[in-house]
DNA sequence: TTCCCCTGCGCG
DNA sequence: AAAGCGCGCAGGGGAA
């Protein structure tokens, strides 16, 4: 490929003209540089575009020109002659005349906002910090992510990032993928202009060719209706993230002093029980280590340790050791795990949600990327993993005068799981309503619903874990509560009874193989789909060892149920957001099975009706989406710890 | 200092 | 014979 030349855009009519042939075509790249990461804060500093063999190039404000000359500097401030002395100084040229960023996004709005394909590589960070420059407006789609498109036709890569993928595309070898895509430091402003521009222009030239390769290889893949999904998907994603969630604020002040108070209490305490002279931190490993297992006479508790360190030999002193002697009585370890317990507790929840709050809201990000089987995922802060039985849940509130609507799905993943393996005996207890456990366990031994106890209702859920993740007798006798020789027993009895469940997980497997090559597993793997064709490559479905086999059985089951499931969500998830259009509510949140959004109070019957409808009124091709009905539980809350 | 891998634990 | 799927984050430990 011939070397990029960027243009720069630094006048008004160079900026009208790169509009004017932008929108000349029906798709084009965008990429931003920011001064921060969160889009709700950051300054624009540089717009990219790319089209059919174009590029074009916006700084805006960008201080430093060429850069002219580098003195190197020894500690005494003297200009040295040596080769590597550790401090520079440079000194830069004028950067020239550039464009202020409201200019810039008024001449762009027409492409951000019209009908126009907008291509980017995780291009929901640069709509989103656009956003504020249009008011909060968020562009609505069409959109495709280079980042999302590349997950769904591959789903097994580390790395997703462009650095990474590019040079797979372009056959750039080991050795000379360090020249080809220049590491640059975060911040874009430290960086002359023309260095600058090059990298951007690297950019978005490559995601250009990028997103026409994917293109090439989604259509070979047979795979559009599942990146129509995802990107329909995407602008709900972006509305949610910019909704954010509320947090009550002097909820969270008095669990961090709570919290605090237990941790000095537990630190005291442990300093007394240590004998120690001097105060010490408990998150003082060394210290820690030392107290334990030194012996009593250098003021230690003479501890043996379990294992050790392989490098240094120190004894280790993880949460199994810690146990192991808080169990036999060392009321200092005991100590120790409290206060690690404790810790956790305000580190990731309490103080992670704190240092996240934007005007008492927290926006985490979804990813699409993340997951195999094509669930959601969240992160920073991860709020799909917020405790259940801690106070947390409790901090996530309506903001005032609105109250939560939260929904979830019943039992979703065993009615797809019923619909795909035509399991009459499955369907029939989905289709008379009932409780599913309790009606596993009654099928199982032949005895009335009603008879059913709670001991026996918890046999059956295990029976049904099993099914979907593929647990052995072991795990389903611990979960059920029950001997391994009676769980063995009941799995027997439940594939005799249910007597689709087995040939049906046969089937998808031997439908997988089929369509890889045993002899190229890596070039031609065997894939399972989802209803929608989403695939997920497991070449271990040929594998020779039992232990990677079985792994690979069980994950290729998973995925045709967990994604099924996931897809099922991402289209109530469209439907919410289009029933939601011109009403004051808004979505916010989802939890694989679950939906959080918030109406304004005294219209939460109106909300729930739209929600309930939405999710599980859900058709393809004019039918059902599965032939089990979709049951749905809806109801308003003022905390989420109050919902179900 | 920063990055990577591992373990443990929170959720569905 | 043995057999639990999918995530993200914090902390520990080691490598660069």
């Amino acid at each position: 490929m011939s070397a990029i030349e960027p243009a720069l855009v630094r006048t008004e009519s160079e900026l009208e003209h790169a509009v004017s042939v932008v929108s000349q075509f029906n798709e084009f790249v965008i990429d931003i540089e920011t001064d921060g990461i969160n889009p709700r804060t950051n300054a624009l500093s540089w717009v990219g575009l790319a089209t059919y063999g174009e590029v074009f190039l916006i700084p805006m404000q960008h201080r430093r020109g060429r850069l002219l000359r580098e003195e190197r500097l020894t500690k005494s401030g003297k200009p040295s002659k040596a080769q590597t002395p550790p401090v520079h100084k440079r000194y830069y040229g004028d950067p020239g005349a550039q464009l202020m960023p409201d200019v810039v996004t008024a001449a762009i709005e027409p492409l951000l906002f019209g009908e126009q394909l907008k291509i980017g590589h995780n291009v929901k960070f640069d709509m989103l910090s656009l956003a504020k420059y249009y008011g909060g407006r968020i562009p609505d789609g069409p959109y495709n992510d280079t980042l999302v498109m590349q997950h769904v036709v591959d789903e097994n890569r580390r790395s997703y990032s462009l650095k990474d993928i590019v040079p797979d595309w372009l056959r750039i070898s080991k050795d000379d993928r360090k020249g080809f895509y220049p590491k640059l430091g975060k911040n874009v402003a430290s960086h002359p202009i023309d260095a600058l521009a090059k990298y951007l222009a690297k950019d978005v030239r490559y995601c250009w060719l990028l997103w026409q390769a994917l293109c090439d290889w989604i259509s070979r893949e047979d795979m559009w209706d599942v990146l129509k999904l995802e990107m329909d998907l995407y602008p709900v994603i972006m509305r949610m993230e910019a909704a954010g969630a509320y947090v009550d604020p002097d909820h969270l002040d008095e669990m961090e002093q709570e919290l605090d108070l237990q941790l000095q209490t537990i630190e005291r305490d442990a300093w007394t029980t240590a004998k120690v002279r001097t105060p010490f931190p408990l998150t003082n490993t060394n210290m820690k280590r030392d107290l334990l297992f030194k012996p009593k006479a250098e003021g230690g508790q003479g501890l043996k340790p379990l294992k050790l360190t392989p490098k240094r030999g120190d004894p280790v002193l993880d949460q199994a050791t810690l146990e192991h002697y808080a169990d036999k009585g060392n009321k200092l370890a005991s100590l120790f795990l409290d206060y690690s317990e404790k810790q956790k507790l305000l580190g990731t929840y309490v103080l992670g949600l704190r240092t996240r709050m934007n005007n008492g809201k927290v926006h985490t990000s979804f990813t699409q990327h993340a997951a195999v089987t094509g669930r959601l995922s969240s992160r920073d802060p991860n709020l799909q993993n917020i405790p259940r039985d801690s106070n947390v849940r409790a901090l996530f509130v309506a903001p005032p005068g609105y109250t939560l609507v939260v929904a979830d799905y019943d039992q979703i993943e065993l009615r797809v799981t019923a619909h795909f393996s035509l399991d009459e005996r499955m369907r029939a207890i989905f289709e008379a309503g009932e409780d599913i456990h309790a009606g596993t366990y009654a099928a199982i031994v032949g005895k009335e619903i009603e008879d059913v106890t709670k001991d026996e209702r918890q046999i059956g859920k295990g029976l049904n874990f099993a099914v979907v993740y593929g647990a052995g007798p072991p795990k389903v006798a611990a979960m059920s509560g029950v001997s391994v020789e009676d769980a063995k027993f009941f799995m027997k009895q439940y594939y005799k009874r249910f007597n689709n469940i087995e040939p049906w997980k046969y089937f998808v497997l031997n439908e997988a193989r089929r369509r890889g090559s045993p002899a190229h597993p890596y070039l031609q793997p065997p894939y399972v789909t989802t209803l929608l064709g989403r695939k997920r490559r497991l070449p271990d479905l040929f594998a020779r060892e039992y232990i990677p086999l079985g792994r690979a059985e069980r994950q290729a089951i998973n995925h045709r149920v967990q994604g099924t499931a996931a897809e099922i969500m991402k289209i109530a998830m469209i439907r919410v957001d289009q029933a939601f259009q011109d009403t004051p509510f808004t979505l916010i949140l989802t939890v694989h099975d679950e939906i959080v959004s918030i109406c304004p109070e005294g219209m939460e019957n109106e909300a729930k009706e739209l929600v309930v409808s939405a999710l599980s009124g859900i058709t393809l091709n004019e039918r059902p989406i599965i032939d089990v009905p979709l049951v749905v539980t809806c109801e308003a809350a003022r905390r989420w710890s109050e919902a179900k």
